[in-house]
DNA sequence: TCAAAAATAGCTGAAAACAGCTATAAGTAA
DNA sequence: TTACTTATAGCTGTTTTCAGCTATTTTTGA
């Protein structure tokens, strides 16, 4: 049975980077390539029906963001590991994707040996990342911080609790202030954080863990 | 100087817990223990005068949280490498965690090999687990997903809209909808979420990572 | 101690959000 | 095929947000 073997699938909306790996891991006896797939919704079919122990997973596909297809996968088989295996280098994509279930995060750039040795590791269960990876991931996000460290105390306070769903005038009377204070303070946030409206506020805030 | 030493420093509200690292640190001479502390204040004033190479640091910690403190620590000193010493079991604490910048989760609940060998590959630059963190990383957040999955395919459609700043009339434009449709979905969304407002909103979605 | 930054308070008017309803057409699952 | 869900559209009225100003007091840093 095929459920016995390392099943492996690719999803790249680059061919050759498909028959790159293909070529790469059938080498190897304890693996078993049974598919690659250029779109998202194709491999989503694919894995309703068939076992697959770990997926090479490229996050910029044509049909279907990489963030969300990776949490897709997770939902309809828990058990199957999913590997990154991206461009993107921002720290905010790889731990995001790590909240999304991915065990693993890998570069393109990556070596031969760097990427053999991150499949293995992935297959024992533990999380690996290529060598860059761990660089960035380990790597603080000092210009997030910055903007942060910008913010007054106050601003600070008071953009906690218009995150916490407080209007104006709820907030002016727990701080005993002028809702024109609040206001204020309010517009000043939108300004600094170079938000169009709380929507956009809030998300970048709480993106950069302002909150 | 100390600086060429691997310079540890054990932050931990148990003074028990720190004596147990540093009499177990202290048998390899390659490991040098320059400090103890049962509060975070302390230890950041220290971290200012002092190089740390890297940190054991505990989450719960009686003046302040784990998580905050792990981002000062990265900010006053960047290169100190930040390693969590937890009792947290919960997927979303490991990956905030990561977030702010620590460069691995270890359980107390840890063998002492897990421990000596977590340590030194955080020295070597690399993230680092303990074997159960490992699991629970790899095991992708079903709960969560459930709320996400409630919402409409319009809905989560026209969430990541809102979250993107945009307003009403602008979706409906977008959409091709009328602005009428586009607050009723806002509402349902509202109720969906349960959420107050639109800052609630967001914060709740974002946090769920439903966007 | 002097200048800058932060916090405070105020005003107006337009735009947007929000609450609370009704109602119809289309698709879907029992 | 019937009942339910989803998506659509509409209305009214109130509350809140937001932009664009001015201006005073307090705090802080150089």
């Amino acid at each position: 049975m095929s459920q016995h073997k390392n099943t492996i699938v690719v999803v790249d909306d680059h061919p050759i980077v498909i028959e790159g790996l293909i070529r790469l891991l059938s080498k190897k006896p304890e693996y078993e390539i049974i598919g690659g797939f250029t779109r998202g919704e194709e491999f989503i079919s694919f894995l309703k029906i068939a076992t697959v122990k770990i997926v090479l997973l490229d996050i910029m596909l044509p049909d279907i963001n990489g963030m969300d297809l990776c949490k897709t996968i997770k939902t309809i088989s828990p058990d199957t590991v999913v590997l990154a295996f991206s461009n993107y280098q921002e720290r905010s994509v790889i731990l995001q994707m790590l909240a999304n279930g991915a065990s693993g995060y890998l570069l393109k750039e990556s070596s031969i040996e760097e990427i053999v040795i991150c499949i293995n590791e992935a297959l024992n269960g533990q999380i690996t990342f290529s060598n860059i990876v761990k660089e960035i991931i380990s790597r603080p996000q000092l210009k997030e911080s910055q903007d942060f460290a910008k913010l007054t105390v106050r601003e600070k306070e008071i953009l906690k609790l218009i995150a916490d769903g407080k209007t104006t005038n709820d907030i002016a009377e727990m701080l005993f202030l002028s809702k024109f204070t609040v206001e204020n303070h309010r517009k000043n946030l939108l300004q600094k954080l170079k938000a169009k409206n709380v929507a956009d506020l809030i998300r970048h805030a709480t993106l950069q863990n302002l909150i």
